[in-house]
DNA sequence: TGGCGATATATACGTTTATACATAACGCTT
DNA sequence: AAGCGTTATGTATAAACGTATATATCGCCA
């Protein structure tokens, strides 16, 4: 059975920047609260995890997580309204892309 | 500059079978008509190409290449009719792709 | 002030992936 | 029969990437 993929990122000078991986990231962040707890949970190293972080907040015009650490909970992590804005306007691109690429049966039928 | 990035690709039974690499090296044979010289044009290890190939033909219901060995000039490469078509369907999927992003200016006016 | 849970950071390791290199096989041409 | 250019195939090396591990830091709380 052969399938269409699609997949759709964000690139700033060139350099990747938000795609389906930091997408999810940023919503296990507002289920959990917590970096390390959302990169388990996506199966992602905690290194990996709180670099991409860096990499999201130098490259938006402002923070799209904000990390703290110590304090009552030992610290945790919270998505901005930014990172949210984000989140929802990617979503919408990817929907619009998935519903267009579904349509589309002519290549689907040279391959068989 | 922050731009939007859309790759699409054919996968077979979960295994990636046809997307832009081997769409351009299709290509590529087709100009050249020999798999050495269509590998070395597009920066591509000769063995990658030839395993490719492989890959290709095996996974559709005909041919895509036909490469011949010995002979008058040594041998050479060919794309079959079908390999034609696939090129025509899959460059027009991602014509029809990249047209829809580029109307969705949402995502890009969040990020600045 | 010691403990807790989370962030912060470097190093070592293993896995994957691609390339470079070498060599063989093929079949026409001279 | 020798030469040529291309396909065919294995091996060794190298580069990229992700992970596992270890340790340090922070700040509230009991």
């Amino acid at each position: 059975m052969k399938k269409i993929k699609v997949k759709c990122w964000v690139e700033d000078e060139g350099e990747k920047f938000y795609g389906p991986g930091p997408n999810e990231l940023l919503k296990r962040i507002q289920e959990e609260g917590s970096l390390s707890r959302a990169a388990s949970k996506m199966e992602m190293s905690y290194k990996k995890a709180w670099e991409l972080v860096q990499r999201l907040n130098q490259h938006a015009e402002e923070p799209l997580v904000i990390l703290k650490k110590g304090g009552q909970h030992g610290g945790g992590a919270e998505v901005t309204p930014q990172g949210l804005e984000i989140m929802r306007e990617f979503e919408n691109l990817q929907r619009k892309i998935a519903e267009l690429v579904e349509q589309q049966t002519d290549l689907i039928k040279v391959l068989k």
